[in-house]
RNA sequence: GGGCGGGUAGCUCAAUCGGCUAGAGCGUUCGCCUUACACGCGAAAGGUUCCGGGUUCGACCCCCGGCCUGCCCA
């Protein structure tokens, strides 16, 4: 149960909003109460429409920062509004594992803990260090679903996720096994992002370019020729004999017709030079490319090159990727090429391209099929020939090189080409300095090794995921028909990007998808549920072989070309198998069975399970389970199935028809990265693992909160802002309304941070310092403002690790004066409230004496309580109006004018002398203060509910037309109804009218501005008998805002008309008396210049209008109308303010 | 290299379909502790809508070219 506010009495209230005063009781008001928990049932039987969202799972890496704040604050303010709204709401929440990047801060924490010294699988088990993970996990967990509370989050925590946790690693498992079975998993040897000290292959958004001052190194490789007759038995030029080769001579060169051949001496032997960053490569090399178009290669066909000091001889390929020289050029590349590019496959990514394109020669040339790839390298990025370097043995002077680091190689492979000779020259020709950007890991911060490894992939270019992520944008959001035509599942076209800009990102991203690598060499994630074992099948033994294999059950069961079967422990688990990659074809369409004479031999068998039970019992014949786990995005493209329980959402009541009722979600608010990297996957997962069912409806992409130098806020960067660090200088609700207020549909947000000193409380701006990382940051210690001597650790000082804080030297907070309008803001709302109960209380209307009775008819009101009912029916619907369309600035921005500028600063002041005795003026304050209140606890929910508990005990005549539904649960604002104001209340006329007086009280208190009258003074205006008619009319509320004593027909007479003012309004001139004891002639003559100015201008722009025929002829009627009407307007007003300057004399 | 934004008052941002004297908040200036609120009230000043062309009766908005700037993708 809740615990209940003591009912103080509204008047008793502090004059201020106090945030941290309410937020815990009305936090523990909303926990107590189940509010939040979602019901399947009501919308399964139809009771409710659902609404339901799925959070993007913050990563637990480290705690949130603002940009989380913004996303989750849009998120909840849909989810209280739809649940206001009668949406049967929910708000799943949950954590991410982040594989990588949660390996990456553990290893540092424990380095730092000096747990760990060496290579993390020498210094513990991965129980161990997964056990170490686990803790980390759950402190961060913790913090941010902490977080999350603070900032008033109204999610459904009973159901949290953890995307590793039990429920999450079910559908996971079940997804990959899934996957697999429909061949739409495979095993590929592929180059990818090596990180050597994590040991693993990391993704491209894992990485971060760095300049670096590199060196271009120029290396000379002999040119040779066979000789003629020579015979090769082995038809592999690698095994070729020495003896096969001669080197060839510039003088043959020439008589080649090579260029430039004549300037080297005729009997010396010639070379090419290769240019490279990467001398250590070296070793790997497989050909040597010249472009096609480059006049030396016409001679240089029929040659080959020898690898200087190894002796491999490979071939010289012609491609147009190879940029040709020009010395003088602009083109930094061209300027420092030598038209000759050494081609390491199994190095480079442009080179492991360019081997595709002439695999033939290449393989050739190095003894067979895939031979051309040679890793030189071992995981730790270490010279070995232990991976894939097959000929070292047979080439010269390998050994060198064998063990070095890849900076000690490059040492030592330049020194020894310094050492020797071609001819007369050195085989290093020269090194030059060469800035160029080199890919660093974003979690070990090393140079990322493009690297040659074994991966598991996802096969998303296949139509059943990628035709499947496309089909499922909305017709009018497509614009390129790239992909294959509808399949007639369901789900398609089902969902819709805003702002729709973005589904263009999405398409495109689409087009030009590649096989996405699954597997990660690491020990925290979802291990791939894959057992292998090498096994030698023949045609004549394949039988035997497989049930010697422990596949015995199985083999009847072996159907075409992939095999698949139940494994009869458990009834659920079924396997793949699949040879085993031989080259680098595609997999997926390898028969593995039945074994045919060409494809006998060795096979790697892959079996896929479902349950740990069958891959035990693999394991006891000789299978051995993968060591890999699963890229963490396998996980969260899962993510809106697994935390609702599939595949077996009945197994627990915490999911029990959850994926009914709530799959597809509504929406997924999320930045506009996440789109290729979530989005896309979560889309295909979905519509395969559920029938072609999108996972949401709705794809909001919000703006992107930087920092005050225009950088974003990242927790890597470490210039995030803790939210808590807000919710303390301004409360949570301050921080809520300035992000949804700054949530427009096209800009990011510059957001600067201050400090908030921690000696002094005072706020200051930091100093700011260049971070390694190349980025603006505030330095990590700081001095107090005022007094140098006493210091402070700034967050980024403690998030970088660079400063520790201590009693000394504190941690400081950060601030931003950014907030201060949503501070502000609440603080208006709560003294509004205040003065409003103040009101209700002294006329009875709190406690439950003042209800009941007739409905008020609001045509029977007041102008100002009509006006006032009209403005909150017309801002409910534009509000409504906004969310419907993801426009959150626009809701906050109605809502600030509706609460301050009409509330507040015009019904407020007008309704002062008469509220009192108006029990009908009482009850519409009251109605549009609750409305206000309601249409507000979405943006702001701490200070809503905590007025409410005061609120909720008015009671006044109800008034037709107004529905405020009661609320359903413990009486929290948060289960209230969303304020519903019928059509009959739309009152055009009271807005006009009410317009009109505001505009006289705007010309009146411009006299008394200008005139400098004292505010308490009370003035006589002087009117016309129709403007004193409409001014009763009103109900006494030009008095009230313009501080008069009276209204008089006719001007002013005797000693009053001496020191009174004349004014225009509505080209009419009306006087002001009784202003001072006397008038500044001066000021007045000063005010009416102006103002004659103003008018001349104007009018002189009208007249430019209405002078061109062309404006008058073609424009449509009624806007040459309204210029004409203005014209006069504005004429007659300058004709008033020339005669009151005239009469100044 | 391809794609998508942004450039509007000193600062941070609005401006619906091409049509109001281009609007807010902060800051500044002037006057006020007016019995809800100084985290407030009243008033004011402040604009070559990045530059150059074009379309149009009319352009912050549409088209072309350029400059600056941010992001996404390769």
């Amino acid at each position: 149960m809740s615990t209940t506010p003591p009912p103080s009495p509204a008047t008793g209230l502090p004059a201020q909003y106090r945030p941290a005063e309410h937020e815990a009781r009305v936090r523990a008001a909303w926990e107590g109460s189940g509010a939040f928990h979602a019901d399947p049932g009501r919308v399964l039987r139809g009771e409710a429409e659902p609404f339901c969202i799925l959070i993007p799972p913050p990563n637990v890496t480290a705690a949130l920062h603002l940009g989380h704040a913004f996303n989750n604050t849009l998120q909840d303010v849909l989810v209280r509004a739809h649940r206001m709204m009668g949406f049967e709401t929910l708000w799943m929440p949950g954590t991410d594992h982040a594989g990588i990047a949660t390996q990456a801060v553990v290893e540092r924490r424990l380095r730092e803990e000096g747990v760990l010294k060496g290579p993390l699988r020498d210094a513990m088990s991965r129980e161990e260090f997964v056990g170490r993970a686990q803790a980390w996990k759950d402190e961060y967990e913790a913090r941010i679903l902490e977080q999350l509370k603070a900032m008033g989050c109204s999610c459904d925590w009973a159901r949290t996720r953890f995307t590793m946790d039990e429920v999450c690693a079910r559908a996971v498992r079940e997804a990959f096994f899934r996957l697999f079975k429909a061949g739409l998993i495979y095993r590929g040897k592929r180059l990818v992002n090596w990180d050597p000290v994590l040991q693993t292959a990391v993704a491209d958004d894992e990485l971060e370019d760095r300049e670096v001052e590199g060196k271009f190194y120029y290396l000379r490789y002999p040119l040779v020729e066979r000789v003629e007759g020579s015979e090769n038995p082995d038809a592999s030029l690698r095994l070729a004999k020495r003896a096969d080769w001669r080197p060839v001579e510039w003088s043959e060169l020439a008589a080649r017709g090579y260029p430039g051949a004549g300037a080297f001496p005729e009997d010396q032997p010639a070379w090419v030079t290769v240019a490279t960053t990467r001398p250590e490569t070296y070793l790997g090399d497989t050909a040597v490319a010249v472009n096609p178009k480059d006049p030396r290669a016409v001679a240089l066909r029929g040659l080959m090159v020898e690898l200087p000091l190894v002796g491999r001889v490979i071939p010289i390929v012609e491609d147009d990727y190879v940029v040709m020289p020009d010395p003088e050029g602009e083109d930094p590349k061209a300027k420092y090429a030598t038209g000759f590019l050494k081609v390491t496959p199994a190095h480079d990514e442009n080179d492991y391209a360019l081997y595709q394109r002439h695999k033939p020669v290449m393989d050739e040339a190095c003894g067979g099929e895939g031979r051309a790839l040679i890793n030189i390298m071992a995981p730790d990025a270490s010279i070995s020939d232990k991976h894939g370097w097959g000929d070292a043995d047979e080439v010269k002077n390998a050994h060198v090189f064998v063990g070095r680091s890849r900076e000690e190689a490059r040492d030592l492979v330049i020194r020894e080409f310094q050492a020797h000779e071609i001819g007369t020259e050195t085989l290093l020709e020269r090194i030059r300095p060469y800035a160029h950007t080199v890919p660093y890991s974003d979690r070990s911060k090393v140079p990322i090794e493009p690297w040659l490894s074994d991966q598991w992939y996802v096969k998303v270019t296949d139509d059943r995921l990628r035709g499947e992520a496309q089909r499922a944008l909305a017709a009018e959001q497509r614009t390129s028909g790239t992909f294959p035509p509808r399949t007639g599942e369901g789900g398609d076209g089902g969902m819709r990007f805003h702002p729709d800009r973005y589904a263009k990102s999405y398409e495109s991203w689409h087009d030009n998808l590649r096989d996405w690598c699954v597997s990660r060499q690491l020990w925290w994630g979802h291990r791939v549920p894959v057992w292998h074992k090498r096994v030698s099948l023949t045609e004549q033994s394949w039988t035997k072989e497989l049930i010697d294999s422990g596949l015995d059950h199985v083999i009847e069961r072996v159907e075409g070309p992939i095999a698949a079967w139940s494994d009869g422990t458990d009834g659920l688990a079924v396997a793949v198998v699949r040879t085993r990659d031989q080259g680098l074809h595609d997999l997926s369409r390898d028969p593995l069975m039945p074994v045919v004479a060409e494809t006998a031999g060795l096979y790697d068998i892959f079996v896929c399970t479902l349950g740990d039970a069958a891959g035990e019992s693999l394991a006891q014949h000789g299978f051995r389970r993968d060591d890999d786990v699963l890229d963490t995005w396998f996980s969260s493209a899962s993510w809106p199935i697994s935390t609702m329980g599939w595949p077996e959402p009945e197994q627990s009541e915490q999911t029990r028809d959850m994926l009914a009722a709530f799959n597809p979600s509504t929406v997924l608010c999320t930045g506009r990265d996440i789109i290729t990297l979530w989005v896309s996957r979560m889309v295909m997962f979905n519509r395969f693992l559920r029938e072609g069912t999108p996972p949401f409806k709705d794809v909001y992409i919000n703006p992107i909160i930087q920092d005050g130098h225009g950088q974003r806020m990242s927790k890597s960067l470490g210039n995030g802002v803790d939210p808590l660090d807000i919710v303390h200088s301004h409360g949570a609700d301050a921080m809520r309304f300035v992000l949804t207020q700054i949530a427009t549909s096209t800009q990011d947000v510059r957001m600067p941070v201050d400090l908030v000193c921690p000696h002094t409380g005072k706020t200051f701006e930091p100093k700011f310092v260049t971070s390694p990382q190349g980025y603006l940051v505030a330095a990590p210690f700081q001095e107090s403002p005022g007094d140098p001597s006493r210091k402070m650790v700034s967050p980024y000082g403690a998030a970088s690790g660079v400063a520790r804080p201590s009693e000394a030297t504190p941690l400081a907070r950060n601030t931003s004066g950014k907030f201060d309008i949503g501070r502000n803001f609440c603080n208006k709302l709560w003294n509004a409230s205040r003065f409003a109960l103040g009101i209700l209380e002294k006329a009875g209307a709190v406690g439950g004496s003042g209800g009941g009775g007739e409905a008020i008819d609001p045509a029977t009101l007041s102008l100002v309580d009509r006006w006032m009912l009209s403005r909150v029916r017309a801002t409910t619907e534009a509000v409504a109006q906004s969310i419907r369309s993801y426009h959150f600035s626009s809701y906050a921005q109605a809502m600030y004018d509706l609460m301050w500028r009409d509330f507040c600063d015009w019904y407020l002041e007008a309704i002062k002398p008469t509220v009192a005795q108006s029990r009908e003026q009482q009850a519409v304050l009251a109605h549009a203060l609750e409305s206000i209140v309601r249409l507000l606890h979405p943006l702001v929910p701490f200070i809503t509910e905590a007025i409410w508990e005061h609120l909720r005990e008015v009671e006044t005549a109800p008034i037709a037309g107004v529905t405020l539904k009661a609320s359903r649960v413990d009486g929290l604002l948060a289960t209230a109804g969303w304020p519903e104001l019928g059509e009959s209340l739309r009152d055009e006329k009271a807005e006009a009218d009410f317009g009109r007086m505001q505009a006289l009280a705007g010309a009146i208190r411009e006299v008394r501005a200008k005139h400098q009258v004292p505010p308490k003074r009370r003035i006589v205006l002087h009117a016309s008998a129709a403007l004193a008619k409409d001014i009763a009319a009103a109900g006494g509320i030009i008095e009230a805002l313009c501080t008069l004593s009276r209204v008089e027909t006719g001007p002013p007479s005797g000693d009053a008309a001496a020191v009174a003012v004349a004014f225009t309004f509505e080209a009419v001139e009306y006087q002001l008396s009784d202003l001072a004891d006397a008038v500044d002639l001066g000021a007045e003559r000063e005010r009416l210049e102006k103002q004659i100015a103003d008018l001349k201008k104007s009018i002189a722009a009208l007249d430019g209008r209405l002078s061109n025929p062309g404006y008058v002829d073609r424009a449509p009627a009624h806007l040459v109308q309204q210029t004409r009407d203005e014209r006069a307007r504005k004429d007659a007003d300058l004709n008033a303010a020339i005669a009151a300057l005239g009469r100044l004399g």
